[in-house]
DNA sequence: CGCTATTAACTGGTATGCAAGATAAGCTGC
DNA sequence: GCAGCTTATCTTGCATACCAGTTAATAGCG
């Protein structure tokens, strides 16, 4: 998930069970939970090997995330109340904070976190759970080719945006809001997978690629 | 999935494996894989079980649902051609067919087909497939405790309005339409939890079950 | 007769060995 | 020097054996 292994990388079962000192079954059973969602590649009597991403699934992923936390925004702002509003403030607090601190990985966990929070309000958590699985091939995408600089400030102002608007109770604002921060990547897929096509299954067009009418 | 196990029944690794003729091994990482959709329930060194539905999942699988399929359809609609709209009248004949043969569970499957027409015709083929795997414990709950009488027929007449709007190209009435249609259910969560409390895992309170502001 | 302690028969978790197929290197024949 | 075949060594998939913990029935004791 974290791009430490870029696709493609062969998995031994082995030579991990070896490392962790422990027997194959278990590796294999992680290894298994892991081809479920596509980050591991499983060929028969072959080989294992790190996922590649499926292009298909980064414009889908993006839309079924904005659709669900969209839902979920509009639901936290009907819902959160004043000690709600307090955590919100206290987290984007702490965004800022690790923002200027340049800590691009501990940022990418904090963000999720606020996501979370509004999923937390909405009392929805499980939504919340659901967009984490669709959004990892989305995640590892932006970090194999998505670095771009001054993007965490700009997050964090999207994130008190959304802020404000739950905690002036109005529905439409936020989810609106919580659209413009959640739309973009679209136009860098088509570059993504022309700078670095071995790291992708090019199961659509990249340069067609499907849209919504949301 | 299809309830003809209840929730609760133990389920024996080798007694299966003995059924089919094969060793532990490829039986136990099925019941891995049911596991991680909550279709089994996994205890260890005691044993293993047809999962209970978690009463949390029920709301939110409509919630999430309904925003996902919402925006498919309007998708669908801003999308369709004539030959799409060809194919969701035949498909709308064939339900009209099976449902006055009273054929419930092929029905059924008419109606995810149906379901998925759309999202194809809308070019998200995955994320119809995402909306399969959250609306697993609905389908449950309804082959549980909901057998309508004349539902199916109602059911082909909502469908039938989705696919008049989608050819008359009005993305917001077939949201709405689509809306309705999959609206419901969660009125008769606390009377079949009431009913049968023990194919249930009570994680929220079935009196006061979340609910959107979309 | 009732309660407790023991034990025996399960369960799932793990380790290991073997089989079948894929792969790539090396050898043979030309 | 090169093409083609053979073979050795990988891989994953499956079968099997064993371990530890849970459970329920049973035997023994008060």
């Amino acid at each position: 998930m974290e791009l430490d292994l870029l696709p493609g990388t062969p998995i031994s079962e082995n030579a991990i069970a070896h490392l962790e000192g422990v027997s194959r079954t278990p590796v294999r059973e992680a290894i298994l939970r892991l081809a479920e969602e596509q980050l591991v590649e499983v060929v028969p009597q072959s080989g294992s090997y790190v996922g590649r991403i499926p292009v298909s699934a980064l414009p889908e992923a993006m839309l079924s995330r904005r659709a669900l936390e969209i839902m979920l925004v509009r639901t936290a702002t009907s819902r959160a109340t004043p000690q709600d509003w307090q955590l919100l403030d206290a987290h984007l607090a702490l965004q800022a904070d690790v923002a200027s601190s340049e800590d691009v990985s501990r940022f990418h966990h904090l963000d999720d976190e606020f996501h979370e929070l509004i999923g937390h309000i909405a009392g929805l958590p499980r939504v919340w759970e659901h967009v984490q699985e669709i959004k990892v091939q989305m995640d590892r995408f932006r970090r194999l080719t998505f670095a771009q600089a001054g993007r965490m400030g700009l997050v964090v102002r999207e994130h008190s945006a959304i802020v404000e608007e739950i905690k002036a109770g109005n529905l439409n604002k936020a989810a609106s809001e919580m659209a413009t921060h959640l739309t973009g990547l679209r136009s860098y897929i088509a570059m993504g997978v022309a700078q670095n096509p071995q790291y992708f299954i090019i199961d659509i067009d990249p340069d067609n690629l499907p849209d919504s009418a949301a």
